[in-house]
DNA sequence: TGCTCTTTTCATTTTTTTTTGAAATCAATG
DNA sequence: CATTGATTTCAAAAAAAAATGAAAAGAGCA
């Protein structure tokens, strides 16, 4: 029989089990609060409190999710820039490590899902003022005020952004 | 045949078809955003942009949304202050307003959803600090970093919570 | 190049969330 | 206080989101 591919030299002792479960579940809430699935706030949890690189087999194994819930989330995470690869010698499979900055994870997340948003609503506001009946009657009035507020809502936000990523410099 | 309840002696028109399009597609993307079902952007946003007060009847008309959803997306609505009634004589209908101070509808949802997260997270790490291992080698060192990490994190987000909500002072 | 191990993809299944609408509850009024 | 109309509740249906795992693609090595 060949030799496997990755013999076990060294074992690396992982995170006491108590810590992992809590850093698990703090992530999961976590990244459920941004919208984010289960297995990515299980994956970064795990990946968080462990001092060394994990390969995506281990990761299954520990958290028994599907591989395919496994390479899913890991693509989410890297698109996040929320892990890191760390090169492991005479292993061919990639290795994870969270990215512990959270600055960077939120300001990408930012990037990514907020500011989509505040792009698409500037464009809907001129529409709603194209669309904006001409008399100047009481109501038009009214819809005036309502787009006005609109509008500085997205302003607000669009400033709220960066100063949030700013802030978050933790 | 008796007299109906609410005869319509004034028929109050509403917002022009475009303007009321753009203002329910606006607030269903935010308050998705916000991880709240469609049908609640739906109503917020029909009532943002309509001067009249409404009925639940005229949501589910306009809306074409069963009465189910109408009752349960108003009552979310009503929790996060997002909603005012308003009284209407001779009808015992309630009738529905936007509240359109967004700092008001934010901060609730901030002390309703984020706070609880972040109270819990402090639970959690005490736990985390108590289970830490006492042996004071590297990986100690690394656990500890870690838990010092999400301290912070968790007392940036408490201080950024109360800032974000007087920030939105649109 | 062919072989083996690793990762990704994606159709299918499972789970979760949201919507629906009929029945129950509530509330005003005659 | 009974009736009618408005609203809420909630079990069931529908829709949406997430997880699964087998097959395909990729990637290093001999």
């Amino acid at each position: 029989m060949a030799i496997k591919a990755n013999p076990k030299v060294i074992t690396k002792n992982s995170a006491p089990k108590d810590l992992e479960l809590e850093s698990i579940d703090f992530f999961v809430r976590l990244m459920s609060l941004l919208g984010l699935p289960r297995s990515v706030g299980e994956i970064y949890g795990l990946l968080y409190i462990n001092p060394h690189a994990m390969c995506m087999e281990q990761i299954v194994s520990k958290l028994e999710i599907s591989i395919g819930s496994a390479s899913q989330g890991l693509k989410t995470l890297r698109s996040l820039k929320a892990v890191k690869t760390a090169y492991i010698p005479g292993d061919r499979r990639d290795h994870y490590l969270a990215e512990s900055e959270f600055r960077r994870l939120f300001s990408t997340f930012l990037k990514d899902e907020i500011l989509p948003h505040l792009e698409s609503a500037k464009d809907r506001i001129s529409r709603m003022e194209k669309s904006l009946p001409t008399e100047n009657d009481e109501e038009s009035e009214f819809y005036n005020i309502r787009i006005e507020k609109l509008k500085r809502l997205t302003k607000t936000g669009g400033r709220l952004l960066p100063a949030l990523a700013g802030l978050l410099r933790l």
